[in-house]
DNA sequence: CTTGTTCTGGAGAGATCACTACAGAAGAGG
DNA sequence: CCTCTTCTGTAGTGATCTCTCCAGAACAAG
């Protein structure tokens, strides 16, 4: 059957992979190494291995993890309205989870391989992908808004995604610096007022 | 006197400096291997470390030769008299910038250190002073303009620096993903056009 | 020419990289 | 007990990292 024989393992994977999380979040793929990894999680080297496969497939379960349980207001964003709710939903969320307070600051999708060696460009275009996805979702929905009278048609579909996107991995970064959650959500409300006026002049 | 004797070196140290940008600017300091540098630059390992010393300070030669050629817009956004002129400023120089059709597409002040192992710290503190300072010079004003009664009161002049400089260093990283001139002057036209509209409603 | 200085490539040091071979340990099933 | 399976640490693989040693080459000065 389906039973688990053999000699059970010595550690809790899902803690694991939370301490793994921390490292790629906290520095990025490339410059986290397997001894940083095994010392972290207080296993060895054939450990880590047996239970994750190798660096690359930890990495991608990581992120699976990261996005499941910190990306969902990425999906709740999609499941708004109009472009101007998703934008304030994506944004004053992200605003909290780039600033966790027991987390590294910064989001994993955003910097986990902005510098990477050749050798990781799969690693690095995949999350390059979820980050045009966002901006996707963004364009797409205003360009529904502008068919729909409901915003102004002073701007392309694509200029607001990318100021959208913009502000998102601009406030990433910004919280990898060492700005407060109030600093970015202040600047995530002063975007969302001059989007309002924008709208109503 | 400071008369030059000895052998001369066999290659210009000046376009092999601009190679070595090319590579840091492109990928970032600790993805970029001497062996990378010493193949692009078409030199031996002794010459590069005669000439440059170590990485470190290959690197650091590096960003002050960009920040003299390609950082001119900070400064001048600096003597603007306004933060939104200054905002105007930074953001659509660096869109040019950020997407030279020669260079590697991004800036090194804001990504070339974004992922770095423990032993490159200061290489990222560094850099990241460099972007502070541009936030810093962005609030100073508005915290001005604010006195002056050159802007509304309604938000902290913190809030509108992080906005310039999410917009700014998102826009880095949107133009490292692929983002054309157009995408990027686009989205700097919306916020701008936004500011204008906040600050007359 | 000789002397002094600097640059050159080759060869390699010492450390670290991701990863694995192997033998023993620790469980389940019989 | 014994067998089967899986996990464990140790030890080490070849590759790559930054950096250096060294002997010779290429110039200027005398």
């Amino acid at each position: 059957m389906a039973q688990r024989t053999g000699r059970p393992r010595g550690f809790d994977r899902g803690l694991a992979l939370d301490r793994a999380m921390d490292l790629f979040w906290g520095r990025g793929y490339d410059v986290v190494g397997v001894k940083d990894l095994t010392a972290a999680l207080g296993v060895s080297d054939s450990s880590l291995y047996a239970a994750f496969g190798n660096k690359a497939a930890l990495f991608a379960e990581v992120v699976d993890e990261y996005s499941r349980r910190y990306g969902g207001y990425v999906d709740e964003a999609a499941s708004a309205p109009t472009a101007r709710h998703a934008a304030a939903i994506l944004l004053r969320n992200a605003a909290q989870q780039q600033t966790l307070p027991d987390r590294p600051h910064g989001c994993l999708i955003v910097n986990g391989a902005t510098n990477h060696l050749p050798a990781s460009a799969p690693i690095a275009v995949d999350l390059r992908r979820r980050r045009d996805s966002v901006t996707a979702m963004i364009e797409a929905k205003a360009t529904a808004d502008i068919a729909a009278r409901a915003m102004s048609e002073g701007s392309p579909p694509r200029a607001h995604a990318l100021h959208v996107s913009a502000l998102w991995e601009g406030n990433a970064q910004l919280a990898r610096d060492g700005a407060s959650r109030a600093d970015l959500l202040g600047a995530v409300d002063l975007a969302m007022q001059r989007w309002d006026s924008a709208e109503l002049s």
